[in-house]
DNA sequence: ATGCTTTTTGACGTTTACGTAAGATGCAGT
DNA sequence: ACTGCATCTTACGTAAACGTCAAAAAGCAT
């Protein structure tokens, strides 16, 4: 029933307790964030994703997980899968990258963190339109009773 | 990007001039905020704009200008042209709207509000993942010199 | 062994947000 | 009147990001 493997070993040094359970299924990760099992495998379709293959099915270590949990969080914030896509390759490369691949690496950096900014200041100024807004709104409510 | 960035607004505190030009072409407006006529076409079609009509061709005023303003710091935050139209349309009917129409604008704002909310989130988390991948990329870049 | 559930690989469909091309109309300058 | 843009409507095209079957293979529980 419980998962009883004895022979596996974490090989891995500093990790969260919690929800360290060495692997997924496509569906468990599905259900973990969420999504669909056609979406992960549309991830790796598209380059953001390896999972290993035990045989036919795709199993999914900490490090995929991972990489799946950033690439959400970056569709979250409006990033096309393209350039995630980018990201996560040149990181990848990054032990053994050139130099040009670094640099671009760096600058790639330097361009979502201005995005990062951009939105910052997108949302400071919707949160003022919201205010605003409701503010009317409550008045118009107000008038009304 | 040659354009005066058009989240600030030109300057426009009410001139007495009287022959000030208030209004825009379809095309001026989409240099302006530097996107296609189509767009804009493709907004009104969806319910987010309602230029007047001068024969056959659109003038957008002041009122239409900042509609697309904020419509498209909408975009810029991830939300779709629907979300967006049904607070437009709501934020339209208020002045006269009946209570349920105004408790909806509410809860809608509290809902858009959230989601600012878990961006900022996001932001934050996504800003430490950069610092966190550019100072690993400085050090390879530095291990490479 | 036999169901039952899950996963896999196609392949085609769908939605959103426009792009693009065609043909007509209008207005400004010469 | 003619040229040259800008705009209009209509309609088909497209890219991104999945959804939705379908049929087969693989696990697992009894």
């Amino acid at each position: 029933m419980h998962q009883s493997d004895p022979t596996i070993e974490p090989t891995d040094s500093v990790s969260n307790r919690s929800d360290t359970r060495r692997h997924y299924t496509i569906g468990e990760l599905a259900r973990l964030f969420d999504i669909t099992p056609r979406t992960i495998r549309f991830y790796e379709q598209e380059g953001l994703l390896e999972p290993e293959r035990r045989g036919q099915t795709r199993i999914y270590h900490d490090k995929e997980r991972v990489r799946l949990k950033l690439t959400l969080r970056g569709k979250r914030l409006g990033f096309s899968l393209a350039e995630i896509r980018e990201v996560v390759e040149l990181y990848d490369a990054m032990p053994d990258g050139d130099v040009r691949q670094l640099r671009r690496l760096l600058e790639l950096l330097a361009e979502k963190r201005a995005e990062m900014q951009r939105q910052l200041e997108d949302i400071r100024l919707m949160q003022r339109e919201l205010d605003d807004v409701e503010s009317r709104c409550r008045n118009a409510l107000a008038d009304r009773t």
